[in-house]
DNA sequence: CGCCAATCCTTGACGCCGTTAATTTAACGT
DNA sequence: ACGTTAAATTAACGGCGTCAAGGATTGGCG
């Protein structure tokens, strides 16, 4: 009795080529003015069609999020590659996470704003957070044992992740434009966070 | 020639109570699902009234922007007097700024979220912006007055300001709840910044 | 007093949106 | 070949932002 039906293949592949174009417009017009209707145009399928492999476009914009998390750990890890020394690798982190801000804005935007992850949202996407949640921890950790920060780690890398995001947000909303330019913030924020985890005994 | 004229006063009026109920839609529904034709019904008038006084839903957003920057600046203020040692100033600043995107989330929101201000954004909302800027950056200008902090007052202000927000805006987005909660990593984010700018001989 | 003209507000319309229901199209198993 | 069934399209509904047109309303002037 079966029919025409779709591979699995064939559904992640639109589902994929669907994120792709949907964060593309994402990059366009922002995510304020994304369109289900211009997504269907863009996808070359009639405006209904994602309706067969989203819940809405509040499922979309869920599955995005998640596309947008995997693009930010894996610009992490690649940035980190390389480098061995642990002070080093926090650097390289901050300015990874800052840069990635920027020149991913719409991700960026996608992952963090844009209201709070739907109570449905799917498991991949609270996994990918995790992910890149554990690049920052584990960066940390490493910095820690290797005696160039003191301090308890959970607590360090949170205070690291806020302090380093608090200055990619604020550049995002253009507020920061107020005599100093982002890098130098950048630079004196991840200093001052070093400084203030230094072993004892060092100014 | 003139005949039925609106007083300046009362175009004020309509305008004040227009952002009024307009905050209280966000707060009630997110500002994504706001509409116009919501706040109109709301107000009790017409859904095309609004055009007469604010230039479209942007127009209302803007001056709904600057009204939450006047109260951000007014509930900082507030929250200061009282105390009068620079560091412990620091201190509820940094406490205030926190409370302030909790109590006031849709303020907050809309104040550093919801895209950058638009090209003809009022002077208004850019002064209310400068005035909230200057609380801060007064009183991290007192701090380094008082010898209490050491380092660039421009600079100390900027990384202070980005600390907290950092931990505002991940704690708003709901991203902070990984083992650690939100007044715990405003305290470590306030001390380890103030450590970092200790004047020299402390530890 | 009665009209005029300027102002305010409402009504109605347009196009676009998200979403769903009905309908058409296409491919397999028999 | 054909019925069955998944997939995609089309059509429709209500609601949105926005704007043009048309009623109210009111003060000044004859």
């Amino acid at each position: 009795m079966g029919r025409p039906v779709l591979t699995d293949e064939q559904v992640e592949d639109f589902r994929a080529r669907a994120c792709e174009v949907a964060m593309q417009l994402f990059v366009d017009e922002g995510y304020e003015g994304f369109t289900l209707r211009a997504l269907a145009k863009e996808l070359g399928c009639s405006h209904a069609t994602p309706y067969r492999y989203f819940a809405g476009k509040p499922g979309i914009f869920a599955a995005v999020r998640a596309q947008g998390f995997v693009r930010f750990g894996s610009f992490l890890r690649q940035r980190l590659e390389g480098e061995t020394v642990p002070i080093e690798r926090v650097r390289i982190l901050a300015r990874a996470y800052f840069d990635f801000s920027v020149e991913q804005a719409a991700a960026f935007t996608i992952i963090f704003e844009m209201g709070q992850p739907l109570p449905d949202e799917p498991e991949t996407s609270r996994e990918a957070g995790r992910d890149a949640w554990s690049v920052l921890y584990g960066v940390i950790a490493e910095a820690v044992d290797a005696g160039a920060l003191e301090g308890e780690v959970n607590e360090l890398a949170h205070t690291m992740w806020a302090g380093i995001h608090g200055v990619a947000t604020l550049h995002l909303a253009s507020k920061l434009a107020m005599g100093r330019d982002a890098e130098a913030m950048l630079t004196s924020m991840t200093d001052a966070l070093i400084r203030a985890h230094q072993p004892r005994g060092k100014s």
